[in-house]
DNA sequence: CGGCCGGTTGAACGATATCAAACACCGTGG
DNA sequence: CCACGGTGTTTGATATCGTTCAACCGGCCG
């Protein structure tokens, strides 16, 4: 456990960021924060706007601090694949490769704070500690891609829908803790980003959703809006 | 680089073992392998036993020295998902939890190499440069990961058995280096692996296979012995 | 021999995609 | 103020791909 009470050498620019506490930052000493603090930058990025491109050279990680990424790969023929969401304060960027595979995409309005590659891979280097949470995330995100690939696998569109709806409850809506059994959220995404993540149709999920809705597992309001009355019920639908 | 010209102070257990050279072990000085050497031990598994149980406690890690090992996700009402292959010299193992998420099964006749899980977390600590590759073997296992997920949420079944070939002629095929156009090998999978390995059925799976049969895109002798003359054809029916 | 296992093949069905139309919302410009 | 076009969403009719159910084949082993 790290001492954040005194905020004593803490650059500004991190005093009230929550990478700080739970993101990568956490694993850095004052003054290796500083020194981080020097190269980064905090800044928006409008929803649908592009943040990396595929085969595009890396030079900049970067944190999530608020709103939701998509990682996504094209087929040639334009079919594409949610590959990834990434929410505060999750770290973005592939060490040890200087070229992307994959897209990034705002979904929502985004805030970020960004680093030089190199900074990161100098400090990387330097603190162990800094090296052990980026493979523990690594290692989260490969936990979540693998329960993702049972998803887009096995289930049937109407799980599909249920499990995103819980994914995203869990980590959007702070009162779906373990015990609260009601959630209330705003969909991240549109029709067409579920679909991609999914590996559906915009149509499908569109039926799906106002299936739910008939069934009183979910309402919905202006499209976007989700409440969860029953949590259980829902889980129920997911398959797992 | 490493010097591995002298065999002084390797331990008979490494001398000729491929996980020295490329796998994880590659990471250790000769100390540190004569240390880790003392705790870990060979063996083999049969085609279909299971070396990890879901929700098991993980004690111990391994490297895969031969054969194929598959990762497996089942849902509560049997329907399964293989979310990872590994061959060798694959680190097997999922550092930092105590509890399995998944089933590992030999796939093939499997050759293993074991340690107890404190010995490598011991050696973690010690050795940035192996926990360095322990992270590097998760970033790639993610990248493949996400890489299938494009395959199960957006591609054909067709497409699906030409991108799963390609995928096994390159991991098992030493002749199918880039300049080579053609390849030859054992399918590690049985038709209901395959199945569960791009979510389809056994049907669906035999039945792409004998079309690609008849389109000559491929040979299949014995059921499993598979010959790609022209690799740039199946290639171009893998939809990428 | 008989039974089992892995694989193939056929026929019918059904879930999801595809194609098409309409709707709701919203900002713009007349 | 309303008409307009654009975008995101819903809904309906039809088509299609992959599943399901069933039969059969060949090799292997008891």
């Amino acid at each position: 456990m790290r001492k954040d009470v005194h905020t004593d050498g803490i650059p500004v620019l991190c005093v009230s960021c929550e990478a700080r506490h739970k993101g990568v930052c956490g694993a850095l000493e004052p003054e290796q924060l500083v020194a981080l603090a020097k190269t980064s930058h905090k800044h928006h990025a409008e929803s649908g706007s592009e943040l990396l491109g595929d085969a595009e050279k890396i030079d900049t990680y970067a944190n999530v601090l608020s709103g939701v990424v998509k990682l996504t790969k094209t087929l040639s023929d334009g079919r594409q694949q949610i590959v990834g969401l990434q929410f505060a304060p999750d770290f973005l960027g592939r060490p040890f490769k200087t070229e992307s595979e994959l897209n990034a995409e705002a979904a929502t309005e985004v805030s970020l704070c960004s680093f030089p590659k190199a900074s990161i891979e100098r400090m990387m280097q330097a603190s162990p500690e800094l090296e052990r949470r980026l493979y523990k995330q690594a290692l989260k995100e490969l936990d979540d891609a693998r329960e993702w690939m049972v998803t887009l696998g096995r289930k049937t569109a109407a799980e599909k829908i249920a499990s995103f709806l819980l994914m995203i409850a869990r980590h959007i809506d702070p009162s779906a803790a373990p015990d609260r059994n009601s959630a209330s959220f705003d969909l991240p995404l549109t029709r067409a980003d579920i679909a991609d993540f999914l590996g559906l149709t915009i149509e499908t999920v569109s039926r799906q959703l106002t299936r739910l809705r008939a069934d009183k597992v979910i309402t919905i309001e202006n499209n976007r809006h989700i409440l969860v009355p029953d949590l259980a019920r829902l889980e129920a639908r997911a398959g797992n």
